[in-house]
DNA sequence: CGGTAAGTTGAAGTCGACTTCAGGTCGAGG
DNA sequence: CCTCGACCTGAAGTCGACTTCAACTTACCG
């Protein structure tokens, strides 16, 4: 929790000795980080969320409504991501199209866009010719 | 992928002079990897996964359906968490009821069980008297 | 009021998952 | 045949997410 607090994911009141205490309201948005990293989101992404939320009042359905469209088609992904992964990647792996460059599911939305750190699929216009397969 | 097959994740097959060649199957490995961590499982796990999967030819839902029981009840709980969490996590931080203790979603299988690293909910017999939230 | 478990701090260590580097080798195009 | 970009290896570096440590301070219980 500490280091959550120093990340900046909650924060804490102090007692006049200078113990922390954790309201009602820390101990919520602790549940939503550990649930949240549980289903696979970073850290970041969390506190990206948790900023749109209230810190003081309990969340209504309308906070929840607040929250960016990217986080919501972000979580829809990575729900149809396992929901398919689940039921063999029939539409992906399973088939043995090996359809790496249609399936929106390897590669969901940066589609090597955003540089940065990380592996990735090359884009059409550096892919070698398509039979190639090496 | 070098890294990938460090891991045991994937092999490769070398041309004459030793460099690696990718037969269509390690793609489809590959692709299968990427896939279930773009998912939040983590490479131990999916190599686990994998290692119930033919590596000659292309699955089959008879092989898919081999893979392990709580590889199926591990990705049906991250749906379930990440449909709640979608929905406004209404079962869970939602409703307010703080209901760190019944909620399955903050602690799903392991329940503070088997011991090791990583952070963790008091279980009853350690708790402090439950009016004292701090 | 005193003892001891629990909390405080900053710094350092760990672990998974990669990426980067340096220095050398392979191999397809001209 | 030569060349130049792609690939090879092992080692080291990075990053996110924590955990562990050492030295010290609080605070509840008897």
């Amino acid at each position: 929790m500490r280091y959550y607090e120093r990340e900046g994911l909650i924060s804490a009141v102090r007692s006049p000795g200078g113990q922390r205490r954790y309201p009602r309201g820390v101990l919520r948005r602790l549940a939503f980080v550990r649930t949240a990293q549980n289903v696979g989101l970073s850290l970041g992404e969390i506190r990206t969320a948790l900023a749109t939320l209230p810190e003081a009042r309990t969340p209504t359905k309308a906070d929840w409504a607040r929250l960016p469209g990217s986080w919501r088609s972000r979580l829809d992904e990575q729900i149809n991501g396992l929901i398919a992964l689940r039921d063999g990647l029939s539409s992906c792996i399973g088939c043995g199209c090996l359809s790496l460059r249609r399936c929106a599911l390897s590669n969901p939305d940066d589609v090597v866009g955003a540089a940065g750190p990380g592996p990735r699929f090359l884009p059409p216009t550096l892919r070698r010719t398509p039979e190639t397969v090496r």
